[in-house]
DNA sequence: TCGGCTTAGGTGACATGTCACGTAACTTCC
DNA sequence: GGAAGTTACGTGACATGTCACCTAAGCCGA
């Protein structure tokens, strides 16, 4: 089965060094435990699961509290069927509203609702305290920025390599503000 | 709605600085993207989901691949019946096998199959592949000790935080293998 | 050694996520 | 202006995850 001699060698070798592994490694442990937490804290609290504050979040950062559902997809990182079945159920709560878009027939907005906005909001802080009770209470204070540049970074790396569209920046620009 | 004067002040501070908040939106975007690049790749390179990952990475990891179930769960930091409910399906593809505990009449310990360990070895290459060109390919040298560090000093943060039990070291330790 | 307490895992009903596919609105090019 | 290709979303069947609750084994003091 290798009458390909060496036409492009195997490369066995890992591709990893050992630190490498090791921040890896560590990167892995982190997002496991912190995502459970944070799904049981707002959970517990708020009633919300974190998928539910990953798309009000993403709706409460845009103006008018409303975004294309593609383009919602994309910026949180869902299969657009994901969303089109989470926003559904959301709807029923009351937490969102689906409403055609003006500029193109096919797409539908998802529009953040005042009790979706509320609901937001109150259990905001709650998931901020944790945040900053779990991820930075523990971070030696020098090692933020790096720790910030490195994942912008690997942000970036994931943009540029990820098969998913690079998200459109459809973002509250300071001081332009589009109105409704 | 507010009578309740200053028994305790509300403390609208914000819990989080801004370079902690662009720092937690930079980790938050790059976890929902590898975690989407991660699932694809997996399953469309090997039929593997990334949870199944986890849970044959983590048997792998341990002399004999065997783990009791409760201890593999706060490990990989899922809920027990999840992971009780994902063994069956496991169980039913030929991945991973449940045999009593000898050490506790009340446990089960998972244990990896020889299929198991040959699908984890065949998937291995490309998901390290994967996070050597997501994860590792655009961040500067420089900062990977850095970035390691700090992970660390998070996950350590986590376990003593967090409602989860901190996992056995139930692990391999050098030059020290029981055996089978 | 009996009864209550705790801890192990399993289970059934239901919530959530994925895949394959469908329909409709654009776009293009003739 | 209309057929072919593309893009936007929705949907139904099925895979997966969660919650509340169950049974059994170990534990412990009366």
């Amino acid at each position: 089965m290798s009458p390909k001699p060496k036409s492009r060698r195997v490369l066995p070798e890992p591709p990893l060094t050992e630190e490498q592994q090791e921040t890896w490694l560590a990167y892995m442990r982190v997002k496991l435990r912190l995502n459970y937490e944070m799904n049981r804290q707002l959970q517990t609290d708020s009633g919300l699961s974190l998928a539910d504050y990953d798309v009000l979040n993403a709706l409460a950062d845009c103006p008018g509290g409303r975004m294309q559902v593609g383009v919602l997809a994309a910026r949180i990182a869902w299969e657009r069927s994901r969303l089109s079945h989470h926003l559904q159920r959301m709807t029923a709560r009351g937490l969102v509203e689906r409403s055609p878009s003006e500029q193109d027939g096919r797409a539908t907005d998802a529009v953040l609702t005042a009790a979706g906005r509320a609901e937001l909001d109150a259990a905001t802080p709650g998931h901020a305290a944790l945040v900053a009770r779990m991820f930075f209470a523990g971070l030696d204070p020098a090692l933020l920025p790096a720790l910030r540049t490195a994942l912008e970074q690997v942000h970036e790396q994931v943009l540029a390599e990820g098969t998913l569209p690079r998200p459109v920046s459809q973002h509250r620009l300071p001081g332009l503000y589009p109105g409704s």
